[in-house]
DNA sequence: TACCGAGCATGACATCTGTCATCGGGGAGG
DNA sequence: CCTCCCCGATGACAGATGTCATGCTCGGTA
């Protein structure tokens, strides 16, 4: 029996993969989590064999949450389900230790067979989740245009972005204009959407 | 017995909302689409007494599809699931003729309770997504500023908003500094943004 | 009828942004 | 050792953007 911890703060989605899995067999839901800390929490108590974590959690995100159980839980493998595949969340999680990875779109047998194949040490990811990370591809920002660029995201002006980050102004401005030029955007905003849908911030 | 047709682009939601929607006894699931247009054909074959549809659909969304419903069949009752609930949704659902919005947070039982309502006649809204609605308030937006304000949140320059409005360029930044005035914002960039979160665009 | 607000436009002006050249310090690698 | 690249900064310049005043037309309304 493989004793499953599940983690996603939209109650219904949650009671409901809950529901589809326990009809398997081989498979228990020992826990459900609405928030990462609480997740991290049970799995502690619990010792579960797999925690399957949604991506978008309300504190910490689910990657955060499976590098924090493979510190302390080496035992418990950790599985990624998203809403929103993009690609820099991949990477995240798989560097991060995290097995398994894939889109809500998926049916709930593909679900139940990852999260053995998962138990068992084996890897799984969604193949077309894969192929957009290999086809966004490496970031090419460095990490401080990268920093510049998530703070220009909110829309906030140079001087403002130059304070949050401790820089000058001009040198904010020199950052972001090589992050337009290395996104190919027509001006920062832009630049930040892209690198964004990318996984680049 | 209510009959319900389930919409929502995510496999592993849908699947598991049938299920949880299939233990209810009064109630049963006679349909699933995975896009609007799926959603609006079965509904015309299977005639249901309620669809419940989720806002995000990859080509129709749940709001456009309600409406197209009670267009053409004034019976079928019609409720959005939605995950992010953005205050626009909400208005533009209730002047569609939706008569249950809530997130994908509730619980089944309150889902199920929701199907029974909404069945009966009545109406129901999340109650934080109403609240929210409320203190969002009206679009202080003329129409023309609102679609400007929209085209510019990609980021695009003024220019390129302006042949797609068939708006002069002076124009085009005339409607986005008043848009940027009545949002409070500091420039058209974070004037889209919040206007998005309000659903003003 | 007279007035008002929305839509659309132009022109002028002050800022803000994007780009480029240039500089210095420091760490990695040939 | 020299070179390359990243970090951080400055100054200058062109172009984009935000703001304001002003003018016009057209519906609706008092």
């Amino acid at each position: 029996m493989i004793r499953v911890l599940l983690a996603d703060d939209e109650h219904l989605i949650r009671g409901a993969m809950a529901a589809l899995l326990g009809l398997e067999e081989d498979l228990q839901v020992v826990g459900q989590a609405a928030t990462g800390a609480e997740a991290l929490n049970l799995a502690r108590a619990l010792r579960p064999d797999v925690a399957v974590l949604d991506l978008q959690l309300p504190d910490l995100d689910g990657v955060a949450v499976a590098t924090a159980l493979h510190a302390e839980l080496p035992t418990c493998r950790t599985m990624i389900v998203t809403s929103h595949g993009l690609p820099g969340h991949l990477k995240r999680a798989l560097t991060g230790g995290v097995r398994g990875f894939l889109a809500k779109t998926v049916s709930a047998d593909i679900l139940a067979t990852v999260v053995r194949t998962v138990h068992a040490g084996g890897r799984y990811v969604d193949p077309q989740l894969a192929a957009e990370a290999i086809s966004a591809g490496e970031s090419p920002l460095t990490a401080r245009e990268a920093d510049v660029l998530a703070l220009a995201a909110t829309g906030a002006p140079v001087e403002e972005i130059a304070r949050r980050a401790a820089l000058s102004p001009g040198t904010v401005r020199n950052y972001l204009s090589s992050a337009v030029g290395k996104t190919g955007a027509a001006n920062r905003h832009e630049a930040a959407r892209l690198a964004r849908t990318r996984g680049w911030i």
